[in-house]
DNA sequence: AGCCCGACCTGAAAGC
DNA sequence: TGCTTTCAGGTCGGGC
């Protein structure tokens, strides 16, 4: 499932297919994919055409092309999304099985005509629009310079491998919450990129159970949170990403190999790596939550002061 | 505002 | 065997 390793990883591809490229023609096989465009597929595909891409930048789970216009497309995989060039004779071809959204370039050659937005479960989305100021005045997103990010963009916090993250802002806030900390960790608007995977890998690796009240956590152990996560999803990065099936793949429709690497997600069951004991999965918020009972021990309520 | 929960969607897997 | 139910996930919008 794409979460920000899966996503950079994309976007590395992504970027290399389309900086410096025009579109030319634009085709929508699923209104679905587009639904949060103002205006609908048609004016999704009259706000690409003719235009030029510059890059493509990244936010947590959030890609955007930036378009040289100061528009950008904003492009998250959701469960399935994938992005897949296309060679000319791909591109004149029909839509294949599960192909959503069509882009074709002004500069076609044999080998490259475009590209596919792939999606199997249709969570993934689209949708061009226009661009403000980050609230910080830092580049808005990763590797770009720019410091417009994307309306949609706007309410999704700084993610653990952007090096203008605030993690003492972070911390502060989560020390006020009484919400799991598992379920802060999955809200991107403080601090974005986890998915339940990596999330349930952070904690694991800082031995905190997924159900404890973010406030009754010391200082020290929400940073070593971050910090684990950090680490995590920069080894992850280094492996391609997570890869369980055909669902998430890079635009070569490669799969990444951080499975193999997994402590604890998908594990139930199976013995701790670190100390033996069986894993187990409880729901925790409506998702999934896999831990060890003794690495990762329950933590008592916090005590709510006065009032 | 913080927090919780249902809806959205598809296909694989489990249940009957 | 074949039909039905369950499950997985990220984000959004609604309710309290």
């Amino acid at each position: 499932m794409p979460e920000l390793p899966e996503v950079e990883t994309v976007r590395r591809g992504f970027h290399e297919l389309v900086a410096g490229r025009q579109f030319s023609q634009v085709e929508v096989y699923r209104d679905r994919l587009v639904r949060t465009q103002l205006g609908g597929p048609s004016e999704f595909r009259a706000r690409l055409l003719g235009q030029n891409i510059e890059g493509v930048a990244r936010r947590g789970k959030f890609m955007w092309l930036a378009l040289a216009n100061g528009q950008a497309m904003v492009v998250h995989l959701g469960m399935s999304g994938q992005i897949r060039p296309l060679t000319k004779e791909q591109a004149a071809g029909p839509a294949r099985r599960h192909e959503r959204v069509r882009f074709w370039f002004q500069d076609a050659t044999e080998e490259l005509a475009g590209f596919s937005f792939i999606d199997q479960r249709t969570f993934g989305s689209l949708q061009v629009c226009d661009t403000v100021p980050t609230s910080d005045g830092f580049p808005a997103g990763w590797p770009l310079a720019s410091t417009h990010l994307p309306l949609p963009a706007a309410k999704i916090a700084r993610d653990l491998l952007d090096p203008y993250l605030d993690t003492a802002a972070v911390i502060n806030n989560w020390k006020q919450r009484v919400a799991p900390i598992k379920t802060l960790l999955l809200a991107q608007n403080v601090v974005s990129g986890f998915g339940n995977i990596y999330a349930d890998e952070a904690l694991f690796a800082a031995k905190v159970r997924g159900t404890t009240p973010a406030g009754a956590l010391s200082h020290k152990k929400l940073q070593d949170i971050l910090d684990q996560g950090a680490r995590i999803m920069t080894d992850s990065l280094s492996r391609g990403g997570t890869s369980f099936d055909a669902l998430y793949v890079d635009v070569n429709g490669e799969s990444g190999t951080f499975a193999d690497y997994l402590q604890v997600y998908g594990r139930a069951k199976q013995p701790c790596r670190v100390c033996g004991q069986e894993l187990k999965v409880i729901q925790l918020a409506k998702r999934s939550h896999h831990y060890c009972v003794s690495c990762q021990r329950s933590r008592s309520l916090p005590r709510l002061e006065g009032k």
